[in-house]
DNA sequence: TGGTGTCATTGGATCGATCAAGACCGTCGA
DNA sequence: TCGACGGTCTTGATCGATCCAATGACACCA
């Protein structure tokens, strides 16, 4: 049983349960750390005192003794309003589960918003966490290449887009297989003109998602002129560049780069008094809680977030381990949550 | 100008600061902590010196030392999925903003689902954390009461709704404030026959924002006989309420306390193929980013959750400060965001 | 009986910072 | 001239754990 601290000012230190034990400061570390060097009898004794004090050792004191934190730092970016991403959310969840099974737990940070690399200087200098896991790689991984040079472990979500020779571990999830596997499912439907609704050019995760759907148009002999646009992460984007494109190309369904296109194209078919699911389908990306809780349901690419913490956090402990173990990059594939718009 | 910390293996420490800069280590403790302590040209030097070898505080030696972590933990619970709660992930972005404003990182960390405080307990002995922010204080707050049995500091993000006379730091969201300005706002678009969708009776928030519904509705001389209901927190829950409603109360507006159950609204409403907005009102709570992304827009009560932060950190601070200040509770107020639904 | 090796346990040093005293210096009043 | 004093800086001890080398206990074999 683990009893109450009492009206103790300080917690108990080893020495107290060395004392109670009868044993030295030392066998009662070897009982926390390695059992397995104490004999029967004495470790149950340890292990008693240690309960009956509720004793658990000093985070600083032993941080300071292995020089290590067992920390995990994670920077977060304030999530943009008027977006269905949170696919964040999600992750950080998973990450800190996750962390947990591992012996870990998760130092979230910020940074100045146009500054990639603040946060993690002071952090990495005052051996503050053992690692980092970075995540936001949109454009390119500014990150990576600093991270490295100064020797500090991390894992990214993200492929080294930038740089594929970059030597890095990373977790990513593939993103064109998701938008084939969107673009074949509409496909099987029996739709021919699907429709492309995407990020800029300079998005190198929405060229990656631009190609599963080309990948699977062309696969099938369909054409893909003239169904493709290019724009800005937002509603009313997504909203104008469906308009076009009915008008224009008369796609019978929509592929979106992110479920905050696809609810664009929801806000025209309203406009227009058209059905998602009836008359026009529409597939999203990432499973947003706005996919799952609009009306009719939007159906969507879903990144296995869970497992891709699983890997960063495999790979974390391999790269903390002596000797350090850096895998290759783990690719994980996405699967599509249907619901009403398809 | 910083520098790299190049090929070393070990960050510079106190010592190799004083060295350099031809002082004691103390000395160079100093000018980090009591800079007012060392004459101008000493300082100057010891600066110099510091930014010259890139020299951070180890942070394990000054936690063991000052017996403070300068972390603030926060155990996170699994997002329901399928539901439009997003309230966390953006008090959690501004949650870590603020502490850094004021020093302090956030730990993340989990429980077992069925034990409300599970994982405070080993961060608590360990000394890992120097205070909690607890959230998941919907159905009464065990957690409080157990910490403050230990004489853990912490703050609640949520009123001690089971013990009002609990003499913890809290701060909360006026949550009939929320609901009756909703109400207001719908009776001052000409609306009389509000219906009210809200949680199941164990819950103190429910009743709150319910309340907030009746009062304004009284205030106007309004009956609310047979306008309320209470079901579960989900999308199917208000989609079936909201259908019942119709048929038998016939209103001509909802107010929910939820942006979920919302959705359960904005459900039935397609299904009858009524308008949300030209027909029939619809308000939400939270504004989740489903509200703001859904076709034709939902009308939310918005808390502040920015706000929450700043007090919540604000009280951390006088409650580790010497000596501990704690202040009485916090109550801040939501406002409305406005959309297509009303 | 004594040497040798293994196992279990111990005492002292150490991680890098801060705390608590004390040393040094020049100034000032008696 | 001397001691008290405030400002500046230094020295040794300390926080609580783990690393390392060494010790004691014991069994085994020659």
């Amino acid at each position: 049983m683990t009893r109450s601290i009492g009206r103790l000012a300080t917690p108990p230190t080893l020495a107290d349960v060395a004392e109670r034990a009868g044993v030295s400061r030392q066998t009662v570390s070897n009982a926390v750390n390695n059992p397995d060097l104490l004999r029967a009898d004495t470790l149950a004794r340890v292990l008693a005192a240690i309960d009956e004090l509720g004793y658990s050792p000093n985070r600083a004191a032993r941080n300071l003794r292995t020089r290590a934190s067992h920390l995990i730092g994670m920077r977060i970016n304030p999530a943009q309003e008027g977006t269905a991403n949170a696919t964040m959310d999600r992750f950080v969840h998973s990450l800190v589960e996750t962390s947990r099974e591992a012996g870990y737990h998760v130092l979230l940070f910020s940074g100045d918003h146009d500054d990639p690399v603040s946060g993690y200087d002071d952090l990495l200098r005052s051996t503050a966490v053992d690692a980092f896991v970075v995540t936001d790689t949109y454009l390119g991984n500014p990150q990576a290449a600093w991270l490295q040079q100064r020797r500090a472990p991390f894992v990214a979500f993200g492929r080294p887009w930038d740089n594929p020779a970059a030597e890095h571990a990373w977790v990513d999830v593939d993103g064109a297989a998701g938008t084939d596997l969107a673009t074949s499912h509409l496909i099987e439907r029996g739709h021919h003109r699907i429709a492309w609704i995407g990020w800029r050019k300079d998005s190198f995760i929405g060229e990656d998602r631009r190609s599963g759907w080309s990948r699977a148009m062309h696969a099938r002999g369909l054409s893909t002129t003239g169904l493709a646009s290019r724009v800005e992460d937002t509603v009313a984007s997504g909203r104008e560049a469906s308009a076009v494109l009915l008008d224009e190309a008369h796609p019978s369904a929509f592929v979106c780069a992110s479920d905050t296109l696809a609810m664009g194209v929801l806000h025209t078919l309203r406009e227009r008094g058209m059905e998602a699911g009836r008359e026009i389908a529409v597939v999203g990306f990432d499973d947003s809680q706005v996919a799952q809780v609009v009306p009719p349901g939007l159906t969507s690419v879903r990144q296995p977030l869970e497992q891709v913490a699983i890997e960063i956090v495999k790979a974390l402990e391999g790269m903390l381990a002596h000797p350090p173990v850096v895998g290759p990059g783990v690719m994980l594939t996405p699967r599509l949550a249907l619901r009403g718009s398809s």
